[in-house]
DNA sequence: TATAAATGAGTGAACGCTCACTATAGTTTT
DNA sequence: AAAACTATAGTGAGCGTTCACTCATTTATA
């Protein structure tokens, strides 16, 4: 109804999301956003410009806005152990409020992460600048930071894959505390 | 050449499986598996049944396999440690010697699991397994099993991903002992 | 010569995208 | 305050292309 253009595209992208992650980009038509969205196909291309921009838009905003969030916030922070903690708690809170983004993600990255240029920021990148800092003020032990990253990371995510296959039931907020933990005992490891 | 039927078979599932990587199972067209493997499209269809069978028998066929592998080797050792060293071994020789074929496992996984049917047997259930074990014998602390399973995981397979993304450079077999030690700590934690 | 293997032109359905047209809201002119 | 104009949003039939899959035919082997 509102012929307002913003309220439109935010439709679309709900929509597009939600089928993104039930079915997969590929297996979704634009035919089929269309009709879920109760819209027309021609609708789409007013506000995007192909289904593929589509599909990299809804990836790199938010996965871009959430490494922004995530730098603002380790900064408060001065130990190591504290801009952990702080990140794997908004990690949790995000997922725990929109875990169809979240999924959607998890489960795209592979596919858009060839639009993904090294110098853009993005969680892991964040998370390894936290991690060699933490090396260099001798928080922890010094080792391969990549490595390190990479450990802390998968924990985390992991625990995030089984929510997202309901393996897990709990929220994962409930469990932040609990991956913080786990988390900086993987990297004082040794 | 050779007109040999397993021979062709094997060419076909070789050839797809590295396009299937490099560029993705919708991305990758028939035509692409044909050229590349120097055959016909039609003699495709005499080994498998359609494109999705294809996928699909060479996700599943090596899934289970590595599943059964993991399996055997735990039956050999008696403690948890043990178990789960040898296993973080098996997994990193695994991807080192056939990176193609483990970067699909984890690349698919997503659009696959849907024909994954919980009674299938996995690295991931006996992963479980090993740890309700090693719990019931409280050689760890007991917990979620999911969510310890999950973290373990995590560590292990991120690293894979980290690897088969060039973000890091060894070998995962010069890591197994360091990822050992880790995942082991993950799961005395606390 | 019989049989299995391989071929590749052909087929039809599906899909992304276009475009001529309509509908609505806001603005300017009379 | 009506009429005319402009700009933006929405529509959906249709177009061109791609692609998985088929099948009549050819080739190689035993």
């Amino acid at each position: 109804m509102a012929r307002n253009g913003n309220h439109t595209k935010e439709l679309i992208a709900r929509t597009a999301l939600r089928l993104f992650v039930d079915q997969g980009i590929t297996e979704t038509t634009i035919r089929d956003i269309a009709a879920a969205a109760g819209l027309a196909e021609g609708t789409l291309y007013r506000h995007f410009e192909s289904k593929n921009e589509l599909a990299w838009e809804l990836f790199h905003t938010n996965y871009t806005a959430f490494a922004v969030e995530l730098d603002r916030l380790q900064e408060k922070y001065d130990t190591l152990q504290d801009k952990l903690t702080a990140m794997i708690r908004q990690f949790c809170t995000f997922f725990d409020r929109d875990p169809v983004l979240f999924t959607y993600l998890l489960l795209v990255q592979h596919s858009q992460l060839k639009r993904v240029t090294p110098e853009m920021e993005s969680a892991v990148t964040v998370l390894q600048k936290v991690i060699a800092q933490g090396m260099a003020h001798r928080e922890i032990p010094p080792g391969d930071v990549e490595l390190a990253a990479a450990m802390v990371l998968g924990v985390v995510l992991q625990v995030a894959v089984f929510k997202a296959y309901d393996r897990i039931t709990q929220n994962l907020n409930d469990l932040s505390d609990q991956l913080a933990a786990t988390c900086w005992r993987v990297l004082t490891v040794q």
